[in-house]
DNA sequence: AGATAGAGTCTCATATTGAGACCTATAACT
DNA sequence: AGTTATAGGTCTCAATATGAGACTCTATCT
């Protein structure tokens, strides 16, 4: 992608949705919001935050995620280079999963998101209440 | 939401991670990221930040999102008190979107999540490239 | 008179997800 | 010895979500 340095967020904001509306399927951000799109990539992201842990163990701790969907989203992660899969050679085998710097990196901006959620938690829950009493 | 002022932001993953577990379903974090997740919310949000534009209008600036889905998402964004909807009286009667205060904030941490995209693409680009080259 | 536009809704076809059975091999339990 | 459990998945079938496109109503435009 060509210079952002020198753009305004506004900016740069403008850029991308032209990209978007030009259909470009490669393009990183497009991709980067259909991840986090699955949903579960961010819960998985957030689990590992804590320790990397194991298939059954993320299984366990995200109680709502199916094991189908828990394979495809950590192949995913893995495939883009945020998540690490070590296989130990024990009986049964069992494998472990952890963030990589890069997955470490995007904790901080999905952070960010959450923090913005929790500070404006308030009036989201407010606007709801207003508009169901208009219905 | 407890105090959060007097948290690190690892700390704050950490207890956001919990109340995931617990299954709050209306934990406000769970909320945002399901509706990010929802995909349309991000690029609709982004195209408002253009301009307030009326419905058509967003439909043919945003090619790949079907009237269903666009409509729903408008709805769901109103609904949370991010985008505000005003109908004129003209015939046949238009309606125009808009971004209320609370949709132009949140553009600041999505801002990030795209800044980060942006930043890191070509380490995930390459992350794949290997990721295929070993199958 | 017939086409067009605006903002949707409705229906049906398709795609994505969830629930849960099933697989392999080994080890511990009875 | 036979049963059961475990780890990390895959496979199938059912439920849910999304996309494509027809249809609505009225007032200008051709």
């Amino acid at each position: 992608m060509r210079d952002t340095g020198t753009m305004s967020r506004l900016d740069r904001l403008k850029m991308q949705r032209e990209l978007h509306v030009a259909g470009l399927e490669n393009c990183p951000v497009r991709n980067l919001l259909d991840h986090v799109a699955s949903k579960w990539t961010t819960l998985v992201l957030m689990e590992l935050s804590q320790a990397p842990q194991r298939f059954n163990a993320l299984g366990r701790a995200l109680p709502d995620i199916s094991k189908r969907m828990l394979t495809q989203t950590l192949r995913d992660l893995e495939r883009d280079g945020m998540v690490a899969r070590r296989v130990f050679d024990t009986k049964p085998p069992s494998v472990e999963y952890s963030l990589t710097p890069l997955g470490q990196s995007v904790l901080q901006p999905i952070g960010a998101l959450i923090d913005w959620a929790n500070l404006h938690a308030e009036d989201i829950r407010a606007a709801r209440v207003q508009f169901e009493a208009l219905g």
